[in-house]
RNA sequence: GCCGGUAUCGUCUAGGGGUCAGGACGGGUGGUUCUCAGCCAUCAAACCGGGGUUCGAAUCCCCGUACCGGUACCA
């Protein structure tokens, strides 16, 4: 039975390269059958907050990865807090002292620091120079007597130790590289090595899947398994992934936390399809779409690739068009509401009796939209009575030659046009062009801005005819009125 | 500095001793058209460098270089 589990530390917002790790790990026991572990890595108190662990767990939730054991679930390995599981850590310390796999360390944080420092200044690599593996029985009773403050350090042998990374193969270190490092500070707390190999090992952890910034700590932990005489994991060591330019992905280059793209109007779907192809492909094949399905069934660790990978919002862009395009129409309505209704634009009728009118306006826009959030400004004209108009349009088409007259002109042939559908409002504005001998474009450009106060728009007669001949006429009066009031001063809009 | 990892179009990647080095995003051009988007067609764009091995190297080996990560009583 595989068993893997995401890891997070509190001390911010899911960000996107945690989101990815979770999503493989999902995936890998989603693929296998087997059980996804959540556990929070809470040991850095001053870090760690309630709200940070509630943010990430809504992060997952957006995504779909549901866990099988930790927060608000439970599980045999109860609890899944670090911070609550303390004293295993220690006793797990004590016992490899007893064992003599580790030592007490009395010397001061301040006093290796200065040591280090120094080491460092003439070119030396500075290691841990085991001054207390060397203490006297006595001294340290002495130590002892005194309540000096105290760490374990494990006794880290000078072997070579290596392992076969799911994605990098075999990966190897020499012993001489690796200090006596601290598994529990003088406080009492562990460092990570000690809790993540303690709780990897008592919840029986299988697959350790995690960033690639992991690989050079993993040496250190493969020596607490061996301590512990606990079996070792198979570990992949997923690759980070950078903005782009290629440094590690931070808010300077946008948006990091994925409860940030929710904000901005992507979709779940579209997320989890992006970030499972960023750093891992299924090989064979063009496809680039799939479904939470296709990926749980051709996911394999040996298929993601070895190199960073830089986050392309543009590509996130496309595959988001995608699935938005895919949302059957009640779909969409559902989601584009918390975009409109914080635009203050949404209306309760849109999912009742004004139902299919909203459903053809979305439908209208859709080509034109990337984002949840786009139908708020694609759809302006559609959903606010008072129109916002482009200074420029408006320049460009109202108060070009003859606009005024072209305007009353079509307004009074649509005034009794019926049936008023696409097909007859086009002829009648054509007609209408024809026989005021200008081109039909001229017409319809002006309209357009009439309409929707824009140069930009979907097939003018379709909008035309989804505003409705009232909506229609009235804007037009209203564009007319504009161009009388404002004829002064044309295009005084310095700024 | 030391340790570890990685290197195919701008980006994500497929491939892998003999291929026209494939796809996708993005970009260019043309078409459709009332504008925008879309759609259709089409183009440009890559095997980090140097040595080997081999009939043949982008692919295997070595050496460089670049980039990323680590080097804590952070996780």
């Amino acid at each position: 039975m595989i068993r893997v589990r995401f890891a997070p530390s509190p001390t911010g917002y899911l960000h996107v390269g945690g989101a990815r790790t979770a999503l493989f790990n999902w995936l890998l026991a989603r693929r296998h059958g087997g059980v996804f572990v959540l556990r929070i890595e809470d040991t850095d108190a001053d870090r760690s907050s309630t709200d940070m662990v509630e943010g990430i767990l809504d992060g997952l939730r957006w995504l779909g990865l549901d866990w099988d054991e930790g927060p608000h679930v439970g599980g045999p390995y109860a609890p899944y807090f670090q911070s609550q599981r303390l004293d295993r850590y220690r006793t797990t310390a004590e016992r490899l002292v007893a064992e003599g796999h580790a030592y007490y360390c009395y010397c001061s944080p301040d006093a290796i620091k200065t040591k280090r420092e120094a080491a460092e200044r003439t070119g030396v690599a500075w290691r841990y120079d085991r001054t207390c593996l060397a203490l006297a029985a006595a001294d340290i009773a002495a130590k002892e007597r005194a309540h000096q403050a105290r760490a374990v350090r494990v006794r880290a042998p000078e072997r070579r130790i290596g392992f076969d990374d799911a994605v990098h193969g075999r990966i190897e270190f020499d012993g001489s590289h690796i200090e006596d490092f601290v598994i529990l500070r003088s406080d009492g707390h562990p460092t990570y090595h000690l809790s993540v190999v303690c709780d990897d090992v008592e919840m029986g952890i299988t697959h350790v899947v995690r960033g690639d910034d992991h690989v050079s700590n993993t040496p250190k932990q493969l020596l607490l398994y061996d301590a512990l005489g606990a079996p070792v994991p198979r570990f992949a060591h997923v690759p980070l992934i950078m903005g782009p330019d290629k440094k590690r992905l931070s808010k300077r280059h946008g948006a990091t936390s994925v409860i940030e793209y929710a904000r901005q109007g992507y979709l779940p779907e579209a997320m989890v399809n992006f970030l499972a192809l960023l750093g891992w492909s299924p090989g064979s094949g063009d496809q680039e779409l799939f479904t939470r399905s296709d990926l749980i069934a051709r996911f394999a660790l040996e298929r993601i690739s070895g190199g960073n990978a830089v986050f392309s919002v543009e590509k996130l862009d496309w595959f988001n068009q995608q699935y938005l395009w895919m949302l059957a129409p009640d779909e969409l309505s559902r989601r584009v509401q918390p975009s409109l209704a914080s635009a203050g634009l949404w209306r309760s009728s849109y999912a009742a009796d004004r139902r299919d009118w909203f459903h053809a306006v979305l439908q209208l826009l859709k080509p034109r939209a990337k984002k949840l959030t786009d139908f708020v400004q694609l759809g302006q004209y559609f959903f606010a009575d008072e129109l916002v108009y482009d200074p420029t349009a408006v320049d460009q088409h109202l108060r070009a030659e003859g606009a005024r007259d072209h305007l009353l002109a079509v307004q009074a042939a649509l005034d009794d046009l019926d049936p008023f559908d696409v097909r007859t409002t086009e002829a009648a504005v054509r007609a209408m062009a024809e026989s005021r001998g200008v081109n039909a474009a001229t017409l319809i450009h002006a309209l357009r801005v009439a309409l929707t106060g824009r140069t930009a728009s979907p097939g003018l007669f379709e909008v035309a005819v989804l505003l409705g001949r009232h909506r229609v006429l009235a804007r037009i009066s209203s564009a007319v009125a504009l161009m009388e009031s404002s004829s002064a001063p044309p295009q005084s809009h310095p700024s």
